[in-house]
DNA sequence: ACAAAAGTGTTCGATGTACACCCATGC
DNA sequence: GCATGGGTGTACATCGAACACTTTTGT
């Protein structure tokens, strides 16, 4: 019996127009590797790998992602544990619990990331035959990460340290999948104190520089569950299952 | 390296009056295990085990629940999986990762929930000093449970096939831990059309006898994330007795 | 008739949404 | 000035909390 750990990746990429509508705005993507040896050999899968005796969950998820995008995630949080008998085919020699971890890594980084032979970058919206059930992992990736986007302040991860309004707005649009009312989305950011600005604002625009915000650290930078690290916050909804790594026990 | 599966497992129970307040109130309670060797040997811990290797880890999970309480859980879901290396002390020959599940058993038959020596139930208010980190964990536990029983429809995993607009309510304030105002409540159940009058009354009140109601098996059993309505339901009695667990894959 | 809980109606504030409108800048 | 997106104001529907009130039974 094995222990693997995978990742489901995202960054949001603007243009490469590819999708069914208006190229600039941009939208979800993810790598995948390709598999080099059976089963599934040839076909696109989660990055990851089996576990280390000396290495934490969360640790062996942000290395599957180091090796693949060569980029540090700014959001890693646990997704579920895959551990059915009918995961791999009866071919398999061995018995496969994976750990699956869902990672957001930012945007302007995601740029250079790493594309080889055997390593891709695909729309979310449209995805190659996966190996495994990959395909059902990740759109529960996908849903959790829409999910928690209204409520938790994850939408950050993908942006720089500083950024406009309308920028905060387009990620959460992409998430999303639709339009959101700007003068709407202004008021919920700054009722909650999530963001403040820096003085500064946007040059170059050929319409009114919008202001520039930065996150604002003083509060806890996201809901991860009533464990995330050691001190707990009561969260206000969570949408689903949620959390990131709790400490531990063994049982 | 091994791969355990434990539960936390919730049960209502009214009377037993060892809180603090109101004891005709039902609290939540949950069974725990003493362990019988080290490391942390007499304390009390969550039920579990090792996964076996034939074994579905939703399958280890009831098991547990079976032979700790031998009852069936009317609800079953993973909750995490923990899996940090500090988890087991230094002594410990070898290193555990735990997936842990929760569950909820009705409440009816959970008075003849089995009670050894070795096995014991407490109420959720007033916990022993634990083995590892199963306190943290079934803080966890309860977190989510309170969290979910607000959007999803698990409080009647409690209950018996039928039952008073006042028993569904008395679950929802024991879970959260407050009183809620009869009117609104009747009104936020009936507004989803989650539950269905059969024709009867509860009969040998003192006072007006209360419609009974059940769940309309036709709806959704209960949200358990965008993975449990692609795959199975399980036909079986209300269909609330799933898991939450999303079919799976390898990798 | 009375007590007790079932069940109904109404008001109020918070929140989300739609949309009209003004503001500031580059051209 | 004009176009464009930044930013503000406002009206309306929805939803949950609070609470007064009526109904129905057993005793």
């Amino acid at each position: 019996m094995v222990i693997a750990v995978s990742t489901v990746i995202f960054a949001l990429r603007s243009g490469e127009a590819e999708s069914d509508h208006d190229p600039a705005r941009p939208g979800l993507w993810l790598p995948l590797v390709r598999r080099i040896r059976p089963p599934f050999e040839g076909q696109w899968a989660l990055p990851g790998g089996p576990l280390r005796r000396d290495e934490d969950l969360e640790a062996a998820a942000a290395r599957t992602l180091q090796a693949t995008t060569a980029l540090e995630p700014s959001y890693l949080e646990q997704l579920y544990a895959f551990g059915t008998l009918d995961r791999a085919p009866a071919s398999a020699s061995e018995r496969v619990v994976s750990i699956v971890y869902w990672a957001l890594v930012d945007s302007e980084e995601a740029t250079r990331a790493a594309e080889t032979e055997n390593v891709h970058w695909f729309s979310a919206d449209d995805l190659p035959d996966l190996a495994f059930d990959h395909d059902v992992i990740i759109e529960y990736a996908l849903w959790r990460l829409r999910n928690k986007v209204e409520y938790a302040r994850i939408a950050h991860a993908f942006l720089g340290d500083t950024f406009t309004l309308a920028q905060l707005r387009e990620v959460h649009e992409a998430i999303l999948g639709r339009t959101l009312d700007p003068a709407n989305f202004r008021r919920q950011i700054e009722a909650g104190n999530t963001i403040v600005p820096t003085g500064k604002r946007v040059t170059g625009t050929s319409y009114r520089p919008p202001k520039l915000y930065r996150y604002n650290q003083a509060i806890e930078p996201v809901d991860r569950g009533p464990l995330g690290s050691s001190a707990r916050r009561r969260p206000s909804s969570d949408g689903a299952e949620a959390s990131a790594g709790p400490p531990d026990s063994a049982g």
